[in-house]
DNA sequence: GCCTAAATGGAACTGGAGACCCGTTATGAC
DNA sequence: GTCATAACGGGTCTCCAGTTCCATTTAGGC
């Protein structure tokens, strides 16, 4: 016998939710955040329009979801043998993700619906901190081998070459070209090796 | 004579802009930018519900406006007599402005503005470039009393002083403290000092 | 003070997002 | 295979953001 408040994850339910959630990026694709309503997602998934109100209700809700899908397909880091190759690998990385034009519009999307609902925010919290946990083992490497002080926080110098990309992403609208992406790398390397990211 | 095609921003015009502009605001800090609608803002700031459609249309365009009002309020920078002291207290204007919660919230919706709406994004790109030029001198002086290498782009420094700071805020979530003010302007100054911001 | 047109405001209208009802499908335990 | 029920979906309704229409107010030139 079925307990009551049981979930169903197989089958139908799986096919829905996964049609749902490429709907929903094709239609963020298109018309941006603002312009996204439930209804249309429904129809583009083939999906019953009320089966996606009960489910997720929300916009940001739907795209707290489609985050929590997207942190699970890890991107692997590189292992270029220095410190300052394997920064720019990632800013590399960072810079082609924002600035392609579909990725690009779904990380506008779902930044937009963390600043606007609180499930969403956390939704892109864990996302960055699973990413950037990939890639501070290059920094701790580095510290390892005495490239830079010890006492290093791998996170925080992780942290520091993307934010100078998201800036121009979301603020000051400069290009997202791969000097900006070079400049961000050696920028962190140097307040790094300066001892700029040294925890007290 | 009148010719047509005349603008009348005296008087009663310019008294309706303020009573809206202010009505948004409050409301943005109340309901975020997407419980905005532009009914309530006509409601809250006392004016006909047609005359904000007219004048502004979108939600975006009513926040491209504050924008271009929020620019004309210089806010006069520090002058500590040493770098470091100039960018941490551009940095700790930076981290109060977006860790307020009236002017953080305002903020928040005008960059989501910003990346929905073209007009908006321009609007934005301009006040960015108006506070970055206010700031950009310390950084000149600097420069000339050889405390920093020639050849070194004021407004990259700048702009990497805020870059981590709007990180956190918008992205990571990392909390907008003292010491994140500090660290953004210690690893500013480090990156340039090692010469990262010299225009090649 | 007078006049014209720019600008505002009230009121009625409308389209579609989102809520609700209830019948249908298919999952998973036995 | 059978059954209970979780999950889906079509149809319908409601409500309100956004639009339209027209009367009223007022800025600003003479």
């Amino acid at each position: 016998m079925t307990e009551p408040g049981t979930v169903r994850p197989g089958g139908r339910t799986a096919r829905v939710r996964a049609a749902v959630l490429r709907a929903a990026e094709d239609a963020l694709v298109e018309k941006g955040f603002d312009g996204l309503d439930l209804a249309d997602v429904a129809r583009r998934a083939e999906v019953g329009k009320t089966t996606v109100y009960r489910r997720w209700g929300t916009v940001a809700a739907l795209l707290a979801d489609l985050l929590t899908d997207m942190a699970e397909q890890s991107s692997p880091r590189a292992e270029t043998g220095s410190l300052l190759g394997d920064l720019r690998a990632n800013a590399g990385l960072v810079r082609r993700t924002l600035a392609d034009p579909r990725q690009g519009a779904l990380f506008k999307a779902v930044i937009i619906a963390a600043a606007c609902d609180e499930r969403a925010a956390a939704a892109l919290r864990r996302f960055y901190r699973t990413r950037i946990a990939e890639w501070a083992p290059c920094v701790e490497r580095a510290v390892a081998q005495g490239e830079l002080p010890a006492g290093t926080d791998p996170h925080e110098v992780i942290k520091a070459v993307s934010a100078p990309l998201y800036y121009r992403f979301l603020a000051s609208g400069d290009p997202l070209d791969e000097a900006a992406a070079d400049l961000a790398a050696r920028a962190a390397v140097a307040a790094a090796r300066a001892g700029a990211y040294v925890r007290p």
